[in-house]
RNA sequence: GGCGGCAUAGCCAAGUGGUAAGGCGACGGUCUGCAAAACCGUUAUUCUCCGGUUCAAAUCCGGAUGCCGCCUCCA
């Protein structure tokens, strides 16, 4: 079956056919290195990370490009306000970019040029652009113009007229129309610049996107991803520059994904209520919030709340807990090879909902199917069945690996969270494992009442204990509130 | 003002013409000294409302109401 894709320029899901057959091209926009990345900068990172793990699973050769835009506007501001370079600003916050990511489990793209390395190649384009008339130079500061462009607006959906007409844009006298946009800017006082042609200066913010995803990934390429804000006017304004100066189309299929809210409320800094990534993996394993995210449709909003993410976090246990009981029933068993129809079935339902412009809910609605069926046959207990719960087991992990989840195991995710509560109660593992050997010791005398008084005592701290074949194990509640 | 999106069970959320995925919760059960956890089972005759098209609509068309996003730096 084949693959569709959602193209933000006609509005629909179109089948999906590679500029070279087999392989993939595709190009996201990264991060300003400006601050540390909030769950928002999660979304788009874990979608794409999502989309490249699908494209390779489905055997294409795929090169994936991310990009830091790390010269612009807000890093200089911030560079003045702690009086460092701005060198320095970018250094530390691509360091906390990685850390974020490698923790989400977000895939290193095959490049991730910095747009401070492509200065002569955006030189270039400027000048291109000059020579055929798109752009003009004032003062130093050098302008795409938008009128010369006649598919302007094409993107967004929105005639040149209409923009102008409901504008909001601020009022540039230099300007020639006031949507023109700055692809140099004129070198000022304590700002870092480039010598060119048309005067040093350094780059506006869209000419990098446009100069390295051509350049790693050729004109046009297949896939163009980023943020639904990046559509206008930031992917029209790459487009038009682009295509302008090259004449050719630039990009096959435009994928934009939906924004995070935080209690129906945008997130945002004026309002105060961003979520730092860091500070979302203090309380929760990374995979929390990958699921979080693949239970929604890449392309809608998404509504965080307090309440989802602990529902999601019950759910992720689940995940585990049924390669746990899969695992155990295998355990010491000699068998021979079995493929298990019914998971081969589920796999292909799950291909086909990723086949369907990355339906990631709909295709994780079947990795629970199977969770359940694995559940059914290891209940069972039945000897000869073992060769199927392997079959279908594998089956299951690869599914989840697809989507980049139970890349951990049960004891590490359960680990993090026993730390992470018993930091937060003030106590330690030796109060805990005292009072669960006095509990072991009350159950052999029979003393239930001293052994019940004990657990209820842990429970009020959060703690719950299970007297399992191999012992007395504790757990935290997954649905505290 | 212009453009666009969304409204599905107690909650979260797929589904864009063929008779409602999945998760959480709740309830019932297995298990257990009792529990808990885990697991299994049950849980929307119906998709905001009103019209229309169709053999057939949550899905298409028209209208109403409510919520949200973009048009300005933004993932």
């Amino acid at each position: 079956m084949a693959l569709k894709v959602y193209n933000t320029i006609s509005g629909r899901k179109e089948d999906f056919t590679p500029v070279t057959e087999g392989k993939v091209k595709l190009y996201v926009c990264g991060v300003t290195v400006y601050d540390h990345c909030h769950i928002g900068h999660a979304r788009s990172a874990i979608v794409f990370d999502t989309i490249y793990r699908y494209l390779c699973s489905k055997g294409f050769d795929a090169t994936y490009v991310r990009n830091f835009t790390d010269i612009d506007d807000k890093i200089i501001k911030r560079s003045h306000a702690e009086n460092i370079p701005w060198q320095e600003v970018g250094e530390t916050y691509i360091r906390s970019f990685y850390e974020d990511m490698d923790a989400l489990g977000v895939l290193r793209p095959n490049h991730e040029p910095r747009a401070t390395e492509h200065i002569a190649d955006m030189i270039d384009l400027v000048q291109a652009l000059i020579d055929k008339g798109h752009a003009y130079n004032i003062d130093g500061d050098v302008y795409f113009s938008v009128d010369s462009f006649r598919n302007y607006g094409q993107l967004s959906g929105r005639p040149l007229e209409e923009m102008i007409s409901g504008a909001r844009v601020e009022v540039d006298e230099k300007k020639k129309n006031p949507l023109d946009f700055a692809l140099w800017k004129a070198s000022k006082e304590g700002e870092p610049s480039w010598d060119a042609p048309f005067g040093a200066g350094r780059p506006g913010w869209h000419i990098e996107c446009s100069v390295m995803s051509t350049l790693y990934l050729g004109n046009p390429f297949d896939i163009h991803g980023g943020g639904k804000d990046l559509v206008f006017p930031h992917h029209e304004n790459e487009k038009a520059q682009t295509e302008a100066a090259t004449g050719k189309k630039f990009v096959n299929y435009w994928v934009h994904n939906g924004f995070v809210n935080i209690d129906r409320e945008k997130m945002s800094k004026s309002i105060g209520n961003t979520l730092l990534i860091r500070d979302f993996l203090r309380e929760y394993h990374p995979e929390v919030l990958r699921l979080f995210y693949l239970s929604n449709h890449y392309r809608s909003p998404v509504d965080y709340s307090g309440q989802s993410i602990e529902d999601i976090n019950t759910a992720l246990h689940r995940l585990y807990y049924t390669r746990e009981r899969a695992l155990e029933a295998q355990k010491g068993k000699t068998f021979e090879e079995r493929s298990y129809p019914q998971a081969d079935d589920i796999a292909r339902k799950f291909t086909e909902a990723m086949d369907d412009d990355f339906n990631t809910a709909l295709a994780l609605s079947h990795v629970f199917e199977l969770s359940k069926e694995i559940n059914r046959m290891v209940d069972e207990k039945d000897e000869s069945a073992v060769a199927l719960i392997a079959s279908a087991e594998a089956v299951y992990e690869s599914l989840a690996a697809t989507l980049g989840l139970l890349g951990d195991d049960l004891a590490s995710l359960e680990s993090r969270e026993k730390v992470r509560h018993l930091a937060r109660m003030g106590l330690d593992v030796s109060f805990v494992e005292d009072a669960i050997n006095d509990r072991v010791e009350a159950r052999k005398n029979k003393d239930f009442q001293k052994a019940d008084e004990i657990r209820n005592m842990l429970a009020d701290k959060g703690i719950m204990l299970l007297d399992t074949p191999k012992g007395t194990q504790w757990r935290i509640k997954t649905s505290v509130s």
